[in-house]
RNA sequence: GGCGGUAUCGUCUAGCCCGGUAAGGACAUAGCCCUCUCAAGGCUAAGACACGGGUUCAAAUCCCGUUACCGCUACCA
């Protein structure tokens, strides 16, 4: 039974290095038909920020990847909060303290800051000196005072068997006697993760290969407690341009903010399956079903990768494209809402939004290029751009415009056909090719000198709002060209 | 410093285990086609086996060394 866990710490907002790993372990558990644990891993008080686990959840949620244990759904193994199980931690440090596999330790932050400070100006690892080791103190988990730290071999080897890489070794000397216990009582990461995984009969620890060099210390931890530790998977993480450990700095990293910036949850989940995995052929568009029962471990890289987002926009480009107008729509319409475009006044029922989706539907990479793409759907353009006023809004085009918005004015039916008709019989009456009307009309009723097919465009914006636009844009020649 | 990990186009990657490919695909870039513009689409171009030694008829692939990059080295996770 596959049985994989993701456990943030509530420290932050959830970044996008963090939710690929629980992707990973979401696609492993659900291609194995096992469960999908979430742990929360509060034991740092002092980093810990209420509203980090709300976040985190969202952002799975966001994601569909749903969880089988864990706040808010329970399960067999609860509580899910390390902050819960206490207890649990003190009474294996307690088991770990008498049969000789850890000690109590008195120094305090002050003496283990002076000893570090002097072995890193000799030119010694930062270790602890084991001052306490031998001094066999007595105390408890829950004393203020004191800590509890392993006693690490002090030589030999530990070796564990990573399921990507294969067998990695540490000597053992190189590893510090590790706080098990802080002396507010929380355990460690080190400490609890063992305790929890074994508890919770996880069969795979899959996480970032930043806890490769814990692993061995992990091992050893096993190992005192009598236990068999679970299969090792590091995943490879996620870097930015620079090559460094993808971080805030790199821009939008936190899962939400993906969101905000209009990336489908569809797209984001594809494209960060394939961040260090590959279903070995040349797929590359994948739903979620597919997803799942193609990924596995062998498809997983060894090395980090850097985070594309150029290719992010264009496959969530991919995924628009293949909705149907109605359900970009739907998608579309918070947006529009939040820009203020869906009002009263504003025509936004479904069948004219519809229209919109068709025609800018091939445009858009992200929902909020909307925003400077399709503005004059909802709004009167106020400005026109300046490269196209250079070019189109020649000092004669004033009365085309005029002209144009008259012919428009009494077509028998406001559609494609017969606006083209108007259109190019106009430009032949001018002697002047079709373009060179086109693109006048567009800029006045756009305000851009991109977008859909003029005639498409002009019939969704519409007979009474098109022609105001031309016989403004006609004014607007007349005031500023000469 | 110590320990560990990693190394194929700028980026994501296939190929490596089981030596023989014109080293394949995708994003981005450039050009062309299509066209009322922008997209989309189609075609084309440029672009990589980190380096040095072996082994072999033959090495991206096997062996050794070097280099570079990254991570860890807390009473943080």
């Amino acid at each position: 039974m596959v049985r994989v866990r993701f456990a943030p710490s509530p420290t932050g907002l959830p970044h996008v290095g963090n939710i690929r790993t629980a992707l990973f372990c979401w696609l492993f558990a659900r291609h194995h038909n096992g469960s999908f644990i979430l742990r929360v891993e509060d034991t740092d008080r002092e980093r810990y920020r209420p509203e980090a686990l709300d976040a985190i959840m969202s952002g799975l949620r966001w994601l569909g990847l749903d969880w089988d244990e864990g706040p808010q759904v329970g399960g067999d193994y609860a509580p899910y909060f390390q902050s819960q199980r206490l207890e649990i931690y003190h009474k294996y440090a307690r088991k770990l303290v008498e049969s000789g596999s850890a000690y109590y330790c008195n120094c305090s932050p002050e003496r283990l800051d002076k000893i570090r400070n002097q072995r890193l100006q000799n030119g010694l690892p930062p270790m602890y000196d084991r001052n306490c080791r031998d001094k066999k103190i007595e105390s408890d988990p829950t004393d203020t005072d004191t800590v509890i730290r392993f006693k690490m071999p002090l030589f030999g080897k530990t070796c564990f068997t990573d399921e990507l890489r294969g067998e990695i070794c540490f000597e053992n000397s190189t590893f510090d006697d590790i706080v098990l216990i802080k002396s507010d009582g929380y355990p460690t990461y080190h400490f609890a993760v063992v305790v929890d995984d074994y508890l919770m009969k996880i069969s795979h620890i899959m996480r970032a290969e930043e806890w490769i060099p814990s692993a061995g210390k992990h091992i050893l931890i096993y190992d005192a407690l009598g236990w068999e530790a679970p299969k090792f998977v590091h995943l490879p993480m996620i870097l930015g341009p620079d090559r460094s450990k993808l971080s805030k700095r790199h821009g939008a990293t936190a899962i939400t903010e993906f969101e905000q910036q209009g990336i489908l949850p569809e797209a984001m989940f594809n494209f960060l399956s394939l961040l260090g995995w590959s279903p070995k052929d040349d797929t590359e568009i994948m739903n979620k079903e597919e997803l799942i029962s193609r990924f596995d471990i062998d498809g997983i890289n060894t090395a980090a990768s850097v985070f594309d987002f150029d290719k992010l926009r264009w496959m969530n480009g991919e995924y628009i494209r293949r909705m149907t107008p109605k359900q970009l729509t739907a998608r579309l319409k918070p947006y529009y809402e939040k820009w203020g475009w869906c009002t009263a006044d504003n025509p936004c029922d479904d069948e004219y939004l519809d229209k919109v989706s068709q025609a800018m539907q091939e445009r858009l990479k992200v929902f909020t290029d909307m925003k400077e793409l399709g503005y004059y759907f909802f709004t009167e353009p106020t400005e026109y751009d300046p490269k196209g006023v250079k070019k189109n809004f020649k000092p004669e085009v004033a009365d085309w415009l005029n002209e144009l918005a008259n012919r428009f004015d009494s077509l028998s039916e406001w559609d494609k056909p017969n606006l083209e008709q108007q259109t190019r019989d106009f430009a032949n009456e001018m002697d002047v090719g079709a373009g060179k009307v086109i693109h006048p009309i567009r800029l006045a009723v756009s305000g851009l000198r991109m977008g859909p097919g003029l005639f498409e465009l002009l019939e969704i914006v519409g007979k009474e709002k098109v022609i105001a636009r031309l016989k403004r844009a006609a004014n607007w020649i007349r005031e500023n060209i000469n």
